[in-house]
DNA sequence: AAATATTATATCGTAAAACGATAGATAGCT
DNA sequence: AGCTATCTATCGTTTTACGATATAATATTT
């Protein structure tokens, strides 16, 4: 807990290294289809909000961990290529609710397949860096006596 | 394999949103340390490179999954503000290699430190998250009969 | 009901991070 | 030696998000 060893900063920046490569396929991917890497991500998060809640702006600010209006921005580009449009709300005229245009449901539809696929097949190594992270440097004294052997690729 | 289900479409949109909070907490944290949120990852990326690698620009540059001329211009504002610096390689001088200086090594403690503190409390939620992309709409029929309650918490 | 505060969305100018195109320097090959 | 590949660097640009600020609708207070 104190200080962190050598296999801790290893761990860390192996995680950190999985990470970046899901991001980055996901990047690759989504622009390959046309889009910019939020685009994406907004239209998942519209399609997989949880049940129950609203498609709101200011609720897709949440999950895109971002400013609400960098969210209006994402949106406006992407009504402006038709992926999706935005309807006020009846009940609270404040409100801007987003959905998914048949034109944006098929787009997500590949980009989001692409990435389970690839989820698939990369997760099991995102899972073994995380679990690697947690594990190092517990409570339980590491076993400096028999190094396990960790293997990168 | 075909379709995606809307379960599989709120597993990938939960996955996603586990990683930006990480991402979001990284860089809030990183930023308050005085530091841009790719600055940490690469020093970390150089203490934390895998044993018998040379920390070369290009080999960062994979690390970080960036082009190698951003890698330089990270190094570039690390090394003014302190954090790293170059050394040629001896054997081949084209190679410049990276070191973190006494300052680097501290802030990057602190830094690393938080962040296994952070994967520690929230490494079961992406865990579980990235089981559940990697679980749904697999060989093993999905029973619609009994769906499963799915938390969100 | 008017005044005020709060919430939701939008606009504008700016900054940071990465990129493409390109250059320069060293090494390896024939 | 000359050609080619590799490693690092520079420059100008794009992209994405931000801060500051604005507008509109709703809620609260007096």
């Amino acid at each position: 807990m104190r200080k962190l060893t050598l296999s801790d900063y290893q761990a860390l920046a192996e995680f950190r290294y999985q990470i970046r490569r899901f991001l980055h396929f996901s990047e690759e991917v989504v622009k390959r289809a046309g889009l910019e890497r939020g685009q994406y991500q907004l239209m998942l998060a519209i399609k997989g909000m949880p049940p129950g809640v609203r498609p709101r702006i200011r609720e897709l600010a949440t999950r895109m961990q971002i400013r609400h209006h960098s969210a209006v921005e994402l949106v406006n580009r992407l009504e402006a290529h038709g992926f999706v449009h935005r309807t006020r709300a009846e009940d609270d005229r404040r409100e801007v609710l987003l959905a998914l245009t048949p034109k944006g449901e098929k787009t997500l539809g590949e980009l989001a397949l692409h990435h389970r696929n690839q989820l698939r097949s990369a997760g099991p190594e995102l899972v073994s860096a995380l679990r690697r992270v947690m594990r190092e440097g517990s409570d339980a004294p590491i076993r400096h006596s028999r190094p396990r052997e960790e293997r990168t690729n």
